[in-house]
DNA sequence: GGTAGGTTGATGACGTGTCAACGAAACCTG
DNA sequence: CAGGTTTCGTTGACACGTCATCAACCTACC
């Protein structure tokens, strides 16, 4: 059994601290406006498309997230009227997720508001080089299946 | 508004990119014997307590979680007899929480696999200056609050 | 000894996401 | 054109964790 030497278990404690000190504090500032962490990136991804609309699938697809888990989290934003489904006339077993106006505009206040938070948590406490080592290192441990 | 200027921005795709694929690898691995990285934790943190024993509260506290949270997941451990509750004679609110033998015995088997699947999707694939990188990164982002 | 204030762990209700199965629709082949 | 297979999105059941509340207990003070 190779057990981590010190420097690594130092590496492997930090790296996961950090992880969960970036996600619960950028999740803070993103609560304060009423939205998820998911609902974010659903309304951001969203946006992104042509007419702000996408199918079910295209949309889970770019999000790496399984349909159910988005058919659920669809649910729940059209319910609080930051998106609504369409039939999609391409394909009857689809639908379409469209942005509504009021979803737009909740993203258009919280699009500045979160990279504030990314800036103040992450970005801006980095020098150049750290950034740079974070795409090395990135780079790295990409294909984490090799 | 202080939009991410690129380099910036790939940071921090990267980041959350290698969170994202090195948190879902290690997590596989730890569920193909049976775990889950909330197991494995409780498992591993009360392993280290004198007696494999400690207070709800003491365990909750040393993990960073809930004492809610603890509470529900160790119902569900006490169900499948990794650990067990008892009551605590200091303190008559309060309760216990050991590990059982067969706790022992799964923690004991999943230990170095787990060691070496963090070796395979993390040590291992970064060199030295890697490990220092991220010490160094993860001293900069910490007291993330300030 | 009695009381107020704080702590401990549990739990109902709920939000979130996974798993497996399903119905409807689309596609392909003979 | 019928039948089989695949795809799409939904949903019941369940795991997981949060929030708020609660009962039981502990501690400090009068």
């Amino acid at each position: 059994m190779r057990w981590l030497d010190p420097d690594e278990e130092r590496a492997w404690r930090a790296y996961r601290r950090t992880v969960i000190a970036v996600q619960a504090a950028t999740a803070r500032d993103l609560a304060a406006i009423g939205l998820s962490e998911p609902d974010y990136e659903v309304l951001s991804t969203l946006s992104e498309r042509p007419g702000h609309t996408s199918t079910l699938r295209e949309q889970a697809d770019k999000m790496r997230w399984s349909r159910s888990r988005l058919s659920r989290h669809a649910s729940r934003m059209e319910e609080r009227g930051l998106l609504r489904r369409a039939p999609d006339p391409a394909d009857g077993r689809g639908c379409l997720l469209v942005l509504t106006d009021s979803g737009l505009d909740v993203l258009r206040d919280a699009a500045p508001r979160h990279l504030e938070s990314v800036r103040r948590h992450f970005v801006d406490r980095l020098l150049p080089e750290d950034l740079r080592s974070i795409e090395r290192i990135a780079q790295r441990l990409a294909d984490v299946d090799g």
